[in-house]
DNA sequence: CCTACCGATCGGTAGG
DNA sequence: CCTACCGATCGGTAGG
């Protein structure tokens, strides 16, 4: 009740004008980590607003305070797995050698799936719940992303890095090798660096390739 | 009316003794089919039986002639993937060079799942909505085929074709490359022999290992 | 294989 | 942030 007005209004891409209150932006994005949990376990269509609410010792009703849908909550998963994807890769996708470029893409894509399963399975796995218009802004988030990975593959290409002759396929190939890690690494349990470098080995080579860049 | 007797009692696992007549086993396999494409596209939370029903111009209740629960659709789609996929696994496993037997491996996974994107989408994608038992059955098919990967990985870096050193993890990985496939794979405008191609490439390089094993 | 129907769940709203 | 509630959907059954 001594919180900052409901952001009536708010619409992914459309920036609010009056500032959230520290305290409404740290129970909005529980509520997203909670969603994210519920959607992973029942999937989108099973999970109810309902279970959300109840992972934060909440009522339902109270959800709609912080969003407009269950829809809008899914999207807000799908929009943080992407942004947080995307920081630091266009940093990478223009440093040291071609191998050595290659080797830290497919690193930090290990790293950034590996980490984050819950995220990254609803992102991989509940893709067809989103609506029309969300979905076109995931999908042109995710094609400059696949561009960065055949840029990187091409450059490893010409300087004899790789053998593989389509560039496209051999992008999407290894794309699936990290990303597919969300479905079996245990981040208790496994290294999510030794994984990585297997995977960099796996594909590069027990050269020194792409070393250690973290 | 003048069809074999409803197959009551039918549990995955458990073997019918009465056989059911070739109409009744055509209709049965077309509603696992049309079920596969309706969680698919829905996903299992969001398919109703009435979708599934009125993709072969039936009524939902007419289903319950054909299986006892929707959680035994969902079953049997499993089953149906999981058995197709080992069909031929095993005798891949035994043949050929070690280089050789991995790209075969490799190759037989991409194939299996680029060209049937519907089954597997729904066996890697709506796998939390398996009950308990049924899990069971399915993860233990599974162990074993993730452990022909994984001996064909260790002959593999015993005869040094690949540089990695965890062959659990680089068994995963590989699983991984050929597995995401059903993600991005259309089979209708690209061609799964030479995504395979460009998988075995990427991995073992541009030697002649594994040419064509079909 | 169908019509009719039940009980439960669920997203969302009213109103505070 | 809550209680109370509505309308719609859905898995499953009865009975033929």
């Amino acid at each position: 009740m001594t919180d900052s007005p409901p952001p009536k209004g708010r619409q992914p891409g459309r920036p609010r004008h009056v500032t959230p209150s520290a305290d409404y932006l740290k129970r909005h994005e529980e509520i997203v980590e909670a969603a994210a949990k519920v959607f992973q376990e029942k999937g989108y269509g099973s999970g109810s607003l309902d279970d959300v609410a109840a992972a934060l010792d909440l009522r339902k009703a109270s959800l709609y305070y912080y969003v407009h849908s269950k829809a809008e909550l899914l999207y807000l998963i799908f929009e943080r797995a992407i942004d947080g994807a995307i920081e630091d890769l266009e940093q990478l996708a223009i440093s040291g050698s071609p191998a050595e470029r290659l080797a830290g893409l497919l690193r930090h894509q290990v790293r950034t799936v590996a980490s984050n399963p819950s995220l990254f399975a609803v992102f991989f796995d509940q893709r067809p719940h989103l609506e029309d218009d969300q979905e076109a802004r995931i999908r042109d988030k995710e094609r400059r992303y696949l561009g960065l990975f055949v840029d990187a593959v091409d450059a490893a290409i010409g300087s004899g890095s790789i053998a593989v002759e389509n560039s496209h396929y051999a992008a999407q190939l290894l794309l699936g090798m990290a990303n597919w890690s969300y479905k079996w690494v245990d981040p208790d349990h496994d290294d999510v660096e030794t994984i990585a470098d297997a995977a960099v080995r796996l594909v590069l080579g027990s050269s020194k390739t792409g070393g250690d860049v973290r």
